[in-house]
DNA sequence: ATTCGCATGGTACAGATGTATCACATGCAT
DNA sequence: ATGCATGTGATACATCTGTACCATGCGAAT
C-alpha cells in the first residue's frame, strides 16, 4: 500500500480542500478532520503532509496567493496599453465571476486570522498589496507620460485610492450590498475619471 | 446576594468584554469563559444575561454599530457645509485614533463571521453601509447644487467609490501597509479631486 | 532474504467549548 | 412568616479539536 506517491500533488489536494471549506463555510469550520474528509483522506494523512495546522493554513494561503496572481497574469494577457493593464488588474480582483468570488471569499476568511496573528502571517500575506500598488504606480506613470492622464495628477495617490476602492468594493459585493456588475461599474467610472486629458 | 440589579448595565459590561476580546485577540478567542473572565463575572452570568453565544455575539455587534454611529455624529458635530460633513463622516471611519482603530479592528473581527453566517447576521449588519451611502449621496448632491462639485459629476458613483475606498484604506491600515495618517492623506487627496469647479 | 524507510490507518489523550443542571441565597408580595 | 421569582455559584456533560503514538503494508537496497 505504499507506492511512491507525489508529495506535492497530495499536498495540493489537501490544501485545496482547506481552501474550499474556507470559501464555503469559513475558516472556523476548517478543522483538521473536516479538511481530511473534504479531501477524501484520513486525518493521519493531513498530519503527515502538514505536520501542524498552522503549516497547513500557511501553505494553503500561499497557494491562494499564487492562484490570484495566476488569474491576474491571465487577465492581463494581451493587454498592452497601460490603461488596459490597469483595468485588467483591478477588475480581475472584483468578485464578478465564480473564480474571483471564490478567491475573494477565501481571502476574506483569512482576513480575521491574519489580523489576530500578526507575527507569523504578516510577512507572508502583506507583500502582494504593496507590490501590486507599486506595479500600478508604474503603469499609471507610463500612461501619464503618454498623455493619457493629466500631468498634474498624483499617480501614487490615484493608485493607492484605486486599490483600496477595489478592495472595499469587493467587500460590499461579498456583503451582498452590491452585485459584481455594479461594483465593476463603479470601478469603470473612476477609471474614466482618471484617464483623461 | 440577589439585589435587584440593572440588567442593561450588566449586559453592557459583558458585551463590551466580548468586544474588547474581539479587538485584541479576535473573535476566535472569545469563548464564553474568556468573556466571563474579561468581564469579571462567572460563566453562569454570561449564560444568564445572554442565553446563547449567538445572542451575545449579535448584541455586541449591535452595540458596536451604535458606538460607530455615535462617533460619526460626534465627528459631524458642528460641521455645516456638505464638504465638511462628508469629510467628517469618511475620515472618522479611518483607523487614525485609538477609538476608530478599536472599532475598525472589531468590525474586522466580525467580518468573517458575518460572511459565513449570512442568514442571521446579514439583516442586522448590512444596513449601515447602505444607509450611509445614501446619506453621502445627499450631501454630495447638495454640494453639487451649491457649485462645489462640477455638474457633470455622477455623485452616486462618487459616493460609492469614496465609501469603498475608505473601507479599503482601513483594511490596509489594519494590515500594516499604511499608517492612519497616510490613509487620511489619500482620502483628502481624492476629496480635493472631487470638490472642485 | 533481511532490513530499512516511506506511506497510511487507527486510536488515544488532554484540553477547550457551549450548554444544561442542581443548588442556594436574597428580596418582595402575600 | 411563607412562598415565589430573581440573581448567582459550582459543576457536569457531551462534543470537538489539535496532536501524539502505535501498528502495518510495501518497495527498495543490502
Amino acid at each position: 500500500m505504499a507506492e511512491k506517491v507525489d508529495h506535492e500533488e497530495r499536498r495540493r489536494q489537501i490544501a485545496e480542500a482547506l481552501l474550499r471549506i474556507a470559501d464555503t463555510e469559513g475558516l472556523q469550520s476548517a478543522s483538521m478532520r473536516a479538511v481530511a474528509t473534504e479531501a477524501g483522506v484520513s486525518l493521519r494523512l493531513v498530519q503527515y503532509y502538514f505536520t501542524t495546522k498552522q503549516g497547513l493554513l500557511l501553505d494553503a494561503l500561499a497557494r491562494l496567493g499564487a492562484q490570484l496572481q495566476a488569474r491576474m497574469e491571465r487577465w492581463i494577457g494581451e493587454a498592452r496599453a497601460p490603461r488596459e493593464v490597469v483595468t485588467a488588474v483591478l477588475s480581475c480582483i472584483l468578485p464578478t465571476d465564480a473564480e474571483s468570488r471564490r478567491i475573494t471569499r477565501t481571502y476574506a476568511a483569512y482576513y480575521a486570522l491574519v489580523l489576530s496573528d500578526p507575527e507569523v502571517l504578516e510577512k507572508q500575506a502583506a507583500q502582494p498589496p504593496v507590490v501590486l500598488e507599486g506595479f500600478l504606480v508604474k503603469q499609471l506613470r507610463a500612461a501619464q507620460e503618454a498623455g493619457g492622464i493629466a500631468p498634474e495628477r498624483d499617480v501614487e495617490m490615484a493608485a493607492a485610492g484605486l486599490l483600496a476602492m477595489v478592495n472595499g468594493l469587493g467587500s460590499s459585493v461579498l456583503g451582498g450590498q452590491r452585485t459584481g456588475e455594479q461594483a465593476l461599474a463603479v470601478l469603470s467610472h473612476h477609471l474614466d475619471e482618471l484617464f483623461r486629458p
